[in-house]
DNA sequence: CAAATATACATAAATTTCTTATGCATAACA
DNA sequence: TGTTATGCATAAGAAATTTATGTATATTTG
């Protein structure tokens, strides 16, 4: 990833809600639609990426079209079934995620919180 | 930590927030307000938290007290200088994180960016 | 009052995740 | 024609964390 040691864990949930929101996407796409979100903060390297996106089909989680475009290769990745019901998951902890570490960072944010 | 990844990396911020808003506190002490200010959601193990507060002691970010408190020890930190100074960069970073990992999750919260 | 739980620290082995460094191959650009 | 972009892959090492222990005292509970 980048700098910041915080992205550590994120990548799987930042592919999945990629490939929920564009349907099926290849590697090389990926990072560069993640550079361009993030304005170039953060990005993937392929040390990282390849082998979670191999991890996430092995998992049953990614399926893979093999295609080529411009005599190069391409292997596009979309969710299963089971994939999406996982996103679904994926997604939740991250809002919540972020909800407590916006607590912890500005506790008042929940003045009902007492401690 | 508890469940999902997200939490990985994260928890040197932590830490250091913690500390920049309570002046001192001591190990067993950080795990539990930890876990009441998220409501249960984040554990933190020891096995995670006592190399972390050795090695940003390490580091030169913290300061130690040992004090004898009913008669159990109590090994009270907190931030030096420098560690006051890097808890600026650090939630800094944080909160660029949560930013970018908010529009990934909902890119249209920023409508002007186009791809 | 004995057993379980809470408080309080620590470390070591194993696992997971990621970085860094390569490697291969084609296309486009300068 | 050399560099950059596109596109994939893996392997070695580093870093953070989990899991499993270990020690010790205090408090609560059956």
């Amino acid at each position: 990833m980048k700098n910041s040691q915080l992205y550590k864990g994120s990548l799987n949930t930042i592919i999945m809600k990629l490939l929920e929101e564009n349907g099926r996407m290849y590697g090389y796409e990926i990072t560069q639609k993640v550079k361009l979100i993030t304005k170039g903060e953060l990005n993937i390297t392929e040390g990282a990426l390849y082998p979670a996106l191999h991890k996430l089909e092995a998992d049953g989680l990614l399926d893979v079209e093999v295609e080529r475009v411009d005599n190069r290769l391409r292997k596009y990745y979309k969710l299963t079934k089971s994939g999406e019901k996982e996103t679904v998951n994926r997604l939740a902890e991250l809002e919540e995620f972020i909800k407590n570490m916006q607590t912890l960072v500005t506790p008042n944010i929940n003045p009902d919180l007492q401690y």
